[in-house]
RNA sequence: GGCGCUAUGGUGCAACGGUUAGCACGCGGCCCUUUCAAGGCCGAAAUACGGGUUCGAUUCCCGUUAGCGCUACCA
């Protein structure tokens, strides 16, 4: 596998936008052993293949003046709106180029008068060309549909069809696979491949990726370059999963296939012919598997790098042997409230970092009850005179205070939920006083007393 | 406009002539419960339309409609 950089268009290529292809390939984990290569550094390879076809009399030098791509849709348009005189709009496309029967004077002449020379393909006028898709199965073509296309610019740049089949023989391309949007240039491709005396490749065009409205995914639809989504949390394995299942199935209800068995089950022939709609919620949930389900191991670096985003990493829970087993634990007891990785230093931030806020929500829920402060305090005393930390221990603690003042259970642990973490939104509390340490939950809760009590006092906490 | 591709719930996929049309996401309800998730159970929800072919069409053929793609000196 290699990596080419088809970057044969000056206007649209932007040379900082291949840090973020290339980002993103890694980030998905797309490696390849070879390149990447640019096509803006090969240029001498497809004027030498536009001078062979010119050569050979299967393309020929054209004089014709541009017309730019916005002006020519618009025009386009205005004649279908017109409704007459789109003759000469009909006409225009799909039609052999004039200048394909200059004879040798006239373009001397256009030579010596300086005017722009583009390079195009001489389309046999007649005929049909055949390819076979391994995804949409025989295709042919009737010739005369097909314009006398471009293969060099007259800026010396070679078009799409060009470079692309020029590069494909020469690095050896076995099979192109790419979106289905080429399906009807391709026949274009095959008859530079034949000119050149050259068999085509295996051929495999793979349905669109549409955006909620439908039209093909581009950047009105929000977050659609992939350094966004790992910004956003995403796991790569699961981004995987989710865009491999868009146009392809293994032929059964499975959806949840680690990476693995997606190489091993893939195939062509699985793949669909309907374009598909991107589903952000699907995506959502497959991250929430692959944060879920995988051993926790996996998990430990994808969090340790947002934890560094954030700014609360703390290195000893990188060293084996040492804190490595505390933040395992910690992120094995939060993933399953998790959807994305940004939840970590998120909503969990409380059991990475002392600095944390109590959210008003919770408080407004869980704090209501007016002798709750005096209750707490009790508690943190109670904790403080364990002798032993441990989930039971804490249990029996509070559950004897609760009898002792007549509440329920419940009243306490979500009160002290909140004081401890900030959050109404959190594991079980006994498991997380456990992660956190007796110190740590004893200084939290008091430290939280003089919030509660029904007073709204905006503040942050720091234990 | 021309040429082409496609068409199963809102979304992604199964069913490749015979099923009560299945699964998943999302949605609603219930259970569980220490908040919130997860999990379990239940539910609403689809074969675009019209013709054929066939004993029998989601499935094969034709037409219509719709969506998408190409029709650029963009890729």
């Amino acid at each position: 596998m290699l990596l080419r950089i088809e970057d044969t268009d000056v206007e649209r290529n932007r040379p900082e936008l291949v840090d973020g292809i290339l980002a993103g390939l890694k980030w998905l984990g797309i490696e390849w052993d070879e390149g990447p290569f640019f096509q803006s550094q090969r240029l001498a390879m497809y004027t030498a293949a536009s001078e062979r076809l010119l050569a050979a009399g299967a393309a020929f030098s054209c004089y014709c003046k541009p017309a730019a791509y916005a002006g020519a849709d618009a025009a386009a348009q205005q004649d279908e709106q017109a409704g007459e005189g789109d003759d000469e709009g009909k006409l225009q496309r799909n039609a052999a180029c004039p200048c394909r029967d200059l004879t040798d004077a006239e373009r001397d002449a256009k030579q010596k008068e300086g005017t722009p020379r583009a390079i195009r393909f001489r389309t046999p006028r007649e005929g049909v060309t055949k390819f076979e898709d391994a995804v949409f199965g025989p295709r042919e073509v009737q010739n005369p549909e097909i314009e006398d296309f471009v293969l060099l610019r007259s800026s010396g740049l070679p078009t799409y069809q060009l470079s692309v089949v020029v590069d494909d023989i020469d690095m050896r391309i076995s099979h192109v696979i790419r979106g289905a949007d080429h399906l009807s240039n391709t026949p274009k491709q095959v008859l530079i491949y034949r000119a050149l005396g050259m068999e085509p490749p295996i051929f495999a065009h793979v349905p669109l990726i549409l955006g909620p409205d439908r039209t093909r995914l581009s950047k009105r639809h929000g977050a659609t370059s992939v350094g966004s989504y790992a910004d956003e949390g995403f796991l790569p394995e699961a981004f995987r999963n989710f865009l491999t299942l868009l146009g392809w199935s293994p032929g059964n209800d499975a959806e949840y296939m680690r990476t693995a068995e997606l190489i091993e089950r893939f195939s062509l022939a699985g793949v669909s012919r309907t374009n598909a709609v991107f589903d952000r919620p699907k995506l959502e949930w497959f991250n929430t598997q692959y944060l879920q389900k995988p051993p926790v191991e996996e998990l430990l670096p994808h969090v340790e790098a947002y934890l560094k985003r954030a700014g609360i990493w703390q290195v000893r829970w990188g060293a084996q042997g040492g804190d490595r087993a505390w933040f395992a634990h910690a992120v094995d007891l939060i993933r399953p409230r998790t959807r994305l990785l940004t939840d970590f230093s998120g909503w969990a931030r409380a059991f990475f970092a002392d600095d944390f806020d109590y959210e008003p929500e919770a408080r407004a829920k869980f704090w209501k009850d007016e002798r709750l402060p005096g209750m707490l305090a009790k508690l943190a005393d109670a904790l403080d005179a364990l002798p032993e930390w441990n989930h039971d221990a804490c249990d029996a603690a509070l559950r004897a205070l609760a009898g002792a003042e007549s509440v329920k259970a419940g009243l306490l642990i979500n009160a002290t939920r909140v004081a401890i973490v900030g959050r109404a939104v959190a594991p079980p509390l006994f498991e997380t006083m456990v992660v956190l340490g007796k110190e740590r939950v004893v200084n939290r809760i008091r430290r939280a007393l003089p919030f509660m009590s029904g007073q709204s006092v905006a503040g942050q906490s720091t234990s």
